[in-house]
DNA sequence: CCTCGTGTTGCGTAATTCGCACATGCAGCG
DNA sequence: CGCTGCATGTGCGAATTACGCAACACGAGG
């Protein structure tokens, strides 16, 4: 018997929650579900029937795979729709950043210790960064992760910061705990942040935080492109450019002190 | 113990997923839940606890509710990014389809015994059908539904007919098993199915379904718009709309036989 | 202050789940 | 063609796991 935790999980639940997130990642069998997540090869297959069973997953009646139901996750989605509304709400502002900027605009919030994508506005330049909806990066190099990181109370940041594993993904990914927290600092302060080719190499990333209604920090705004266009000289005028827009949309979500 | 059904289910998991959607269709604490399951309270405080670890569930701080993550969802939506594509091939039909005809037009799959709506172009007239993504109607008394139902085999759909619980929702609605399965023989030979105000009064639709490259049905394609603008007269005109844009987008699929 | 309702946790029980073992089916190969 | 290897799917008994009971903490309301 393994030691009782703090707070004992429903380890059924859990292993099925992880069979069907192994599931979302491309078509599984008992075997391989098993395999991951060291179980019986007998239990995975409950698993994966009872899943099936609540129209989670599809079997395919030839191969025996089991396989995500899109219609099923659609329809949770379409649940959840306040996001289609932010998306409806933020869409103006998107293609306002992206006309000005002429760069991939997008907007992300914070889910766990990464950033999904919720809305974005691809650039139309031959060159530009692209990439689907729902995507997630990062916190500690994607410059949207860096601004709401940047917003939390010091406190909270200096935790995170401490006990997050800071994975490299390029040469200039900051890795250094340290080195981090004084970053987030400055970010705070100057009231934007970049990611600098730290997730990716030629991508330069800018973003700033969005404000609700009750000035929390609750979502971020920035713009994404290569570094041939983003350049140091030109990033200060592009900063300008993605805070002028988060305020704008800030302010849109009734943001206190932001300019109507 | 209860005796086994044919297929055991695993019930921690079952009653967990359950709990979820409870959550999804507005938040939720520990008595709710159990009350709606029947189990007990510390049960129900559990499974939801395990869902908000594992982040599909958030829990307000002050109030204890337990809400859904959206950006968890979306995340898990990203990942079933088949749809999206499909929203981007049937974007321009839809756009013809709602042009041509001046009323919403909309598609939708099978997801159980319902239809979920995946993608829309709703009218521009000041009087038309809306209604969000990833919306959820019967099958048996919607347009998509119908159209969906009558492209299975003939026993399928008998045994479907014979089983399925015939919710009235207006005077009009279906709701003879006989009396639907001749209906649904009529759309097969029709090539189109209309839902005459059996969903919602003064709505009438009318739809075609889909076919892929193995000309199996996997969709369904239509038009919803009041009754005072699709009149009786101008049905027919409406289903031969409907069936040629259908025809259209099955060729795009891939659909064999389908005019290029 | 008392009561009621609810969130949360400890604990013992027994129901539920789990893993083993096996039947079955399929694909590749000697 | 039959043998072997491998995987899915299903009884079945053991015991782990999840469940319900009971109790505590806390807040609201009377």
């Amino acid at each position: 018997m393994p030691p009782r935790r703090g707070q004992q999980l429903v380890q059924s639940l859990e292993r099925g929650l992880a069979a069907l997130e192994m599931a979302l990642d491309g078509n599984v069998r008992p075997s391989h579900v098993a395999e991951a997540l060291g179980i019986d090869r007998s239990t995975a297959y409950r698993l994966l029937y009872t899943l099936m069973a609540k129209g989670y997953l599809l079997q395919d009646e030839r191969t025996r795979e089991f396989t995500s139901n899109p219609a099923k996750f659609f329809q949770l989605y379409g649940k959840v729709a306040t996001l289609l509304d932010w998306s409806d709400v933020a869409g103006d502002f998107l293609t306002r950043l992206r006309d000005q900027s002429g760069e991939t605009a997008n907007l992300g919030v914070r889910q766990a210790n990464n950033v999904i994508y919720i809305a974005h506005k691809p650039g139309q330049a031959a060159l530009s960064v692209n990439f689907a909806l729902g995507t997630s990066r990062p916190l500690h190099c994607s410059a949207l992760g860096k601004a709401l990181l940047a917003a939390q109370p010091d406190a909270v940041t200096a935790e995170w910061v401490a006990s997050a594993a800071l994975t490299s993904y390029t040469a200039k990914t900051i890795t250094e705990p340290s080195r981090l927290k004084r970053h987030l600092e400055r970010v705070r302060v100057e009231g934007y942040a970049v990611d600098d080719e730290e997730t990716f190499a030629g991508v330069r990333c800018i973003a700033a935080p969005l404000h609700d209604h009750r000035a929390q920090v609750i979502a971020a705004l920035g713009i994404s492109g290569p570094t041939t266009r983003i350049t140091h000289e030109r990033l200060p005028h592009f900063a300008q450019n993605v805070m002028q827009v988060a305020a704008q949309l800030s302010a849109e979500l009734g943001a206190p002190g932001a300019e109507p």
